[in-house]
DNA sequence: GAGCGAAACGAGGAT
DNA sequence: CGTTTCGCTC
């Protein structure tokens, strides 16, 4: 849709294309654009910005950086280097304040910095508030010091920029004359100030959205944002569109009846002319590995190309027993997202490396490889240095650099830092003139990095090396393509999402979560766990809100499929190790029964009959209480060391006579109670 | 300070 | 079940 009005506004009223923003969610997203715009309008679609809100809050603020106190080097820091600053803050914390995890900590941080509070206003409603509260100025205080920003800062301080320099916002308001933003229903509240401060002068401001797809509110997304448009834009033009042409009717109709269950919205009711008879069809297998193999070989056998199939789950790892079960049927795959390279060691420590060429004020980054390889630098040295930086209130790095005769530390410390610093030094003079990839492969061969890796992981030390080398012709790959600073390769890096690798014409199944599905479609699609706990997520059950965002969940997961459309569930499958039964979901309740074909496992008939372990009769959680003698169906004898919780959700760690202990659901866990001591 | 094995703890989604 | 942290020994 943006991109017709895109071409017409340069087609039709002549506008030059420098003048014209889009801003999408993903960067394959903005990609697509670009291509597509490209092939209306050749040549002439140059010059227009596209790209996500992120992106473009970091073109501004490097633009700006003078503006911000901070220098052109800042860095975007990784959630992992957030994550172990945010560990260190939390355990640094003054006794009396009421714990937090530094998990929890930054969540908080995060919505409230997406809704564009301060922590200065904030006000606390509990004691752990308040310690977040102190959480966030310290967090705050140590990112500034870092030269570093966050992905929310990367809004934030752009809506912030606008906000108190009204020349800058006017300068990109002028520059900026038509202004697009996609996927409206999950932009928070910092991306809506953007947006309106730049078509202040203008009111350009065309976005396309569906409250129905509204599934990132867990994140600070508001769809009060879509919902207040026409107040918040007096004058606006709604264009209702009702017309899908994706999806069949059959299909449609399944993923209507479904989130028409939700109350928390304005309606709409979708229509199709893509008639097709053939009904939504719905797999009920015994247990996980038996609904992988099912999907693996409905795949195969189907004659239907991998390269058009999808399987989308609620969460990652839901994904290993699909990978398995295509691997054993010799079909080719892609996973996107999770567990993923950019998320191994190995990447992370030379990426670490080549923060620290552009930006030695990252902290963070010097924290992770000062001692990778090993380099005599322990817990206890870098206390000192610690202690050194917070004395002289400057950074690491910069301690490192003359800590050289600094008598009061081990000599192999000193030495170590030395050759820390120098390592640094001359990759930085090195990446003046140097490709990146000659510049890595310097920083491999002087820190000893691959031999690093065999031996840290003797047993299969080729997959350590296999990412090393992975990494290397990333570069090279960077190299030849875009021939751009290393600065940008960082930026390229820490703005990628998941579905942005997505190749959509890789001749492979793609295994993807519901979430990172979102605005691509797929001829056949399996969606996989329609169980409670999954789709909704276990996580939503106690919040009518967070139910309707599963539903929707679902109706965009569903929606993905053009031609086909399959799911399954699974009647028991493991978690942490144990068997647990599974009930269908409620949302397979909502659609009518005629909309959807039953399958049933081949010759699972017989089969029922056999015992198993999830058809031990759970126990009666009102009898179980601290003492109690039980039995589990898999670990045996054991006695209830605690009970947590009430009701269904009740849980209870019981120690095995083996010594070992463990925590169960008592609803749903094999546990037997043993009445009376046995003779 | 490093290296090893044992215990503890933890999985929701992601730009 | 898989990964991180702990705690002990050298």
């Amino acid at each position: 849709m943006i991109i017709e009005r895109l071409a017409w506004l340069v087609d039709e009223r002549g506008v030059d294309p420098r003048h014209l923003l889009a801003m999408t969610f993903t960067n394959r997203a903005a990609g697509e654009m670009r291509t597509r715009l490209s092939e209306r309008l050749g040549m002439r679609q140059v010059g227009a910005w596209l790209g996500t809100f992120h992106s473009f809050g970091l073109y501004v603020l490097r633009r700006e950086s003078e503006r911000l106190g901070r220098s052109r080097q800042f860095t975007v820091v990784d959630d992992g280097d957030q994550l172990s600053l945010m560990k260190r803050l939390v355990k640094d914390l003054p006794g009396k304040c009421a714990p937090v995890s530094p998990r929890e900590a930054l969540r908080w941080i995060s919505v409230r910095k997406q809704d564009l509070k301060t922590p200065e206003e904030e006000t606390a409603a509990s004691r752990q508030d308040e310690t977040c509260r102190l959480l966030w100025k310290q967090y705050h205080e140590a990112l500034a010091k870092s030269n570093g920003v966050d992905f929310d800062d990367l809004l934030v301080l752009t809506a912030q920029l606008f906000h108190e320099h009204d020349e800058v916002r006017a300068r990109y308001g002028n520059r900026f004359g038509y202004v697009h933003v996609d996927e409206y229903q999950d932009t928070n509240r910092a991306q809506y100030v953007i947006a309106r401060e730049l078509v202040r002068d203008h009111a350009n401001l065309f976005v396309v959205g569906d409250e129905d797809q509204s599934i990132y509110a867990w994140r600070g997304a508001t769809i009060r944002n879509i919902l207040d448009f026409e107040a918040d834009f007096p004058g606006a033009r709604i264009y209702r569109l009702e017309e899908n042409y994706r999806s069949t009717r059959t299909i449609l109709n399944v993923a209507n009846a479904v989130v028409a269950h939700n109350s928390q919205r304005l309606g709409k009711t979708l229509r199709t002319s893509r008639e097709d008879t053939r009904p939504v069809r719905l797999y009920e297998a015994e247990d996980a590995d038996e609904e992988a193999r099912f999907v693996a070989e409905d795949i195969a056998a189907g004659g239907l190309s991998p390269r058009d199939t999808a399987v989308l789950f609620r969460t990652h790892g839901q994904s290993r027993l699909i990978e398995e079960a295509l691997r054993h049927k010799g079909l080719a795959y892609v996973v996107i997202g999770g567990v993923s390279f950019f998320g191994r060691k190995e990447v992370k420590d030379l990426l670490a490396y080549l923060r620290l060429v552009v930006n030695p004020d990252d902290d963070q980054a010097v924290r992770r490889v000062l001692n990778v390889p090993n380099r005599g630098i322990g817990e206890h040295t870098l206390e000192t240095i610690d202690a050194y930086a917070a004395e002289r209130d400057c950074r690491l790095f910069s301690v490192l650099r003359d800590i050289e005769h600094d008598q009061t530390l081990p000599l192999r410390a000193r030495d170590g830092a030395g050759r820390f610093v120098h390592i640094v030094d001359s990759l930085a003079e090195k990446a003046k003139s140097s490709p990146l990839a000659t510049l890595v492969n310097l920083l491999l061969d002087d820190i000893g990095y691959r031999d690093y890796v065999k031996r840290s992981d003797e047993r299969d030390f080729r997959t350590g090396l296999e990412i090393v080398e992975e990494f290397v012709s990333a570069c090279v790959r960077f190299d030849e393509k875009k021939r751009g600073t290393l600065q940008t390769f960082l930026e390229e890096l820490a703005l990628a999402s998941d579905a942005d690798q997505l190749d959509p014409n890789a001749p492979a199944v793609k295994l993807l979560t519901c979430h990172s599905a979102k605005g691509l479609e797929f001829d056949n699609v399996y969606l996989i766990g329609l169980e409670e706990g999954f789709l909704p997520h276990a996580s939503a059950f106690e919040s009518e809100s967070e139910l309707e965002e599963e539903r929707r969940l679902c109706y965009v997961a569903m929606t993905r499929a053009r031609n086909r459309l399959t799911l399954s569930l699974a009647r028991s499958r493991i978690v942490f190790g144990s068997r647990y039964g599974r009930e269908p979901s409620r949302f397979l309740g909502e659609v009518p029964a005629a909309l959807l074909e039953h399958l049933r496992p081949a010759g699972s008939g017989p089969k029922r009959g056999e015992a198993k372990p999830s058809a031990a009769p759970a126990a009666d959680p009102a009898r179980l209480t601290m003492g109690t003698q039980v039995r589990h169906a898999q670990f045996g004898p054991g006695v209830v060391m605690y009970t947590k919780g009430t009701g269904a959700k009740m849980r209870a760690r019981i120690r095995f006579h083996t010594g070992r202990t463990r925590e169960f659901m008592v609803s749903v866990a094999p546990l037997e109670i043993l009445e009376r001591k046995k003779p």
